[in-house]
DNA sequence: ATAGAATCGGGGCGTGCGTTCCGGTTAGTA
DNA sequence: TACTAACCGGAACGCACGCCCCGATTCTAT
């Protein structure tokens, strides 16, 4: 899976690049209803080129999921190792704010039946570890309090995602997160 | 609209009532990607009757919508009247655990466009307006901090119900709905 | 430079869905 | 009980989309 038999001729990467980002934007923007036709439009090439590198469409969706969870957990990765006390909260913040674009990716897979964990069982395993990985670091520099656990954390992840449903203003969860950061934040006196 | 200038006949009336209970238990757990045709077969009436009904497969969803959330903005205003101070936060429960059958809804609908403050912009004004009458009772029993407003509440409520995506287990809202609560519960100090 | 092979493009096929239409049927009325 | 108007059912239409195919084109290795 790591290592191509033969490295793909050089049109044949630039175009498989090029339909990734375009399908990416397009379905984020107007939802997975867009036809392959219109992808390809845009894209600059044949329909036929895209289903020869994402056979079906569902493959085109996993592709793109899969890209796009990698990168997130890349930058989630650098901002807690630049403080891990504050890793977590950044990560749950920049979630929320790539909810605003990615929302509509989310949304747009939701009505298809794609299930993540069955669909891209590495990714999410990738994603889980991480998010467990920075909420423990958190945990230790006691920014976050202890009796929470990484399902909590991507149920956490998963709301504050939707809460761009509306409007696509971003102003209505940025007046949320504090509470949420504050929920998250150890409680000296608890009840 | 409250008024018809004849009453339906009692057949007509009866299969109304049943494709809308039909289509709504439907749509809920299989999407809205269900055909009319298999809508009209489970409802045991042809698809014309549901085309007399609801002209198009969009006002179908809307008469789904309105019906829903007139129902849950009956029940909040029941719990809000049984205990001011908790009301708010019985509303955030129901609409959360409701969320569990109703999600199918909103992500049926999701990728299809459908924008609730345009389409039925009436039963939008009166869902915040009760949300906005419970919030302000619940402040003034001092069981919700005094700065958060009507939005926030609606940010929130949408999160919570998006909270049950990964696998319909509950569970996951369960643990997280403590921590939303505690958020909102009046600071002593204030930080 | 040239041969050979992989890739490209877009027209075309089949399917499934939303919507319409009309002959038969049934609920209300006198 | 008989008449009428509204309602019912499901066959049929048109369209849009996913997917396949093949002649023309472009890249790489010698």
């Amino acid at each position: 899976m790591t290592d191509r038999p033969r490295p793909l001729r050089a049109d044949a990467a630039r175009n498989r690049a090029r339909v990734l980002q375009v399908a990416y934007e397009t379905f984020a923007a107007e939802g997975a209803a867009v036809p392959i036709d219109e992808i390809a439009r845009r894209a600059g090439v044949g329909a036929g080129t895209v289903y020869r590198h994402f056979p079906t469409k569902e493959s085109l969706f996993q592709a793109i999921v899969a890209d796009r969870l990698h990168q997130v957990v890349e930058r989630a990765r650098a901002l807690a190792a630049a403080d891990p006390g504050e890793g977590l909260y950044a990560f749950l913040f920049l979630l929320a704010e790539q909810g605003a674009t990615d929302l509509g990716l989310t949304e747009a897979f939701a009505g298809t039946g794609f299930d993540l964990t069955e669909a891209l069982p590495e990714a999410e395993r990738e994603f889980m570890g991480t998010v467990a990985e920075i909420l423990a670091q958190a945990q230790q520099a006691g920014t976050v309090r202890p009796d929470v656990d990484a399902a909590d954390i991507k149920t956490l992840m998963v709301g504050l995602q939707a809460m761009h449903r509306f409007r696509g203003d971003s102003e209505h969860m940025r007046r949320v997160y504090p509470l949420i950061r504050a929920a998250l934040a150890v409680q000296k006196a608890e009840g």
